[in-house]
DNA sequence: GAATTGTGAGCGCTCACAATT
DNA sequence: GAATTGTGAGCGCTCACAATT
């Protein structure tokens, strides 16, 4: 049982292999102007001592961990289940594996664990550099890593965008595309339902709205617009005072609020889309199917993921809003299949 | 504003309250003998300036970081979601808050992760201590960081558990338990349903099923166990071949199981409790809830993860297990609280 | 003489440069 | 003279000890 020595050091091996520590040294980072032989040599001492270089020398010298952290101010029992955060983390590992850096997940929990990331993980060493999703309980801790972090990139739309290097998703061409759809549908009494005013995609989604309402000449009419909380039971309890206007047709600023949504529709005995079209904004993949399927607008979280490593990993510190497009995914709520099916 | 300045050193401070490095270092880490007031000033100027202390300067001196990781060998979009680890992630938390580790989750991912953790992450350097979870996809992984790993806890049983730091539930005096309950109700043909074989706690669970029925001196009968795959689609299909062999009670191993199970007897017009009575395991805090509500052995996941980190941090360095015991929670599914509810 | 402070060394690496082939 | 190797210094801390009050 070739029992790994505890402590080897650089010089020891080199000791081993007859050469300095410095060979080794180029050896472990593939440094060029190493003779053959040698390299084949220090690498067999290297395998058969089972030596690994120590992380701490490493990082104290080239201030390099090799360490992302994504920071998770949300709560432990809402991050898991949730399904952006199971996307977002995909595409975070994508781009980890990609750059060769490892990926670790930092929960934060509480004042007292803002205080440790912002101290003890971030400012000083542990890791490289930091993902961290904008929302409401987050913004404090964004306003703290500003001033300290080498590196940070936000996922999302925080209240206070200054001077971040940020990746996004556009959200007002996508509640845009989302509307014109329904009007290019024939639907005339657009509502639209949204989370209240502390999360800033949804005003984005709110104004893309807007937008898609002034382009086809409508008066945009505040009485068809409902801000809930981003639950289904908020997008329900919104539908259910949005429904007595007679929409026929709603979009919805999120998924989960979409659900409530169709949940209310089936209680007061409205037809979706015979109705009320429905589309929603988010299309995760492990979101739970409904009935009908949802026309959604898909953000692209998996991408958003990527592009997030690779933006700690670049070189630009200056600050910078990287915004990726979305798509619109048709499902059954909106009543598109159905006229495609329709003999014309 | 302020700005922190990018790398003061220990020096710096020093020079800037007009004390040594030294006298810096043991205000930073509470060290006693420092006069009050060079401390204060100390703290001054640490405050002032935003200094904080190199990690990866410290880690090299001291062989520690303060990490504590815990590993997920599970497949991320498994993981989100999964209440189990919900629950551990939250006493791990817990644990970690009280011994004032920094707790981080390594999601990890293919062979290529696989090694990377062995190597970078453990063997030198990054974490004090890991904890990963045992089942089917971890078996490699925790054969790998048997060797390397300074300190290791791992949550469960693993195929190979030779030498190792484990906390674990008892899964045989639990099941034994749920069974007897269902023999003290009167039934007399008690079924069980759990995982197949790669997964050890499955068979614990069985044995504990033994158990009881021995104790009551009833025949283990073979043909009133079935063991699949540990899904509420794997509960139902076990309960699919089961109930034609006329159970009065199934012990299911697994609550995601039993959720199969149920569904299963609804399909065949079995009535729970009535006919059947169920009793699953496992009774984790974010569980989607049943109809009938489910009677469950609770493991205390909490307490699972709190340990875990406890071992991490004690001095031993031999192998032992800590088994924590089970509660009976009593649901609809079981029948006793009708029983409860009949005039005696 | 006990409490308080400072000095020297060293943790295990990487990098620049000098010394070797 | 170009490719290859080794030496010295230093990254920013902590600890043992010596020196000071």
């Amino acid at each position: 049982m070739n029992e790994t020595r505890q402590h080897l050091t650089l010089e020891e091996i080199g000791e081993i292999a007859g050469v300095s520590r410095s060979t080794v040294s180029r050896v472990l980072n593939n440094h060029p102007h190493v003779r053959p032989e040698i390299r084949t040599r220090v690498e067999e001492v290297i395998a058969e001592t089972g030596y690994l270089p120590n992380q701490a020398a490493r990082a104290l010298v080239s201030d390099r961990t090799g360490l992302i952290g994504l920071v998770m101010a949300t709560d432990v029992d809402e991050l898991f289940g949730d399904p952006y955060y199971s996307a977002l983390v995909h595409g975070i590992q994508e781009g980890c594996s990609e750059s060769d850096s490892i990926f670790s997940i930092f929960p934060v929990y509480g004042e007292h664990g803002e205080t440790v990331v912002l101290s003890t993980l971030v400012a000083r060493g542990f890791v490289d550099g930091v993902i961290i999703t904008a929302g409401p309980g987050s913004e404090r801790l964004i306003a703290g890593l500003r001033q300290r972090s080498k590196r940070m990139v936000v996922v999302g739309h925080p209240l206070d965008d200054r001077g971040l290097l940020r990746v996004d998703v556009e959200n007002r061409a996508g509640s845009a595309s989302a509307v014109a759809h329904l009007i290019g549908l024939g639907r005339a009494r657009v509502g639209f339902i949204g989370p209240t005013p502390e999360y800033v995609f949804g005003f984005e989604r709110l104004a893309g709205y807007q937008d898609a309402m002034a382009e086809s000449g409508r008066p945009v009419d505040d009485g068809l617009v409902r801000l809930e909380e981003p639950t289904a039971e908020g997008g329900r309890r919104a539908a259910m005072t949005l429904l007595p206007e007679r929409p026929d047709a709603i979009h919805v600023a999120t998924d989960p609020m979409a659900v409530g949504v169709l949940r209310a529709c089936r209680e007061q005995g409205v037809r979706v889309p015979d109705d009320v079209a429905v589309v929603g904004f988010d299309g995760l993949p492990s979101a739970p199917p409904t009935e009908p399927s949802l026309t959604t607008v898909v953000q692209p979280v998996n991408e958003v993921g990527r592009t997030a490593v690779e933006l700690l990993q670049g070189e630009h510190t200056e600050p910078r809003v990287v915004s990726l497009p979305t798509t619109l995914r048709l499902g059954e709520s909106c009543g598109a299949r159905r006229q495609q099916d329709r003999p014309s």
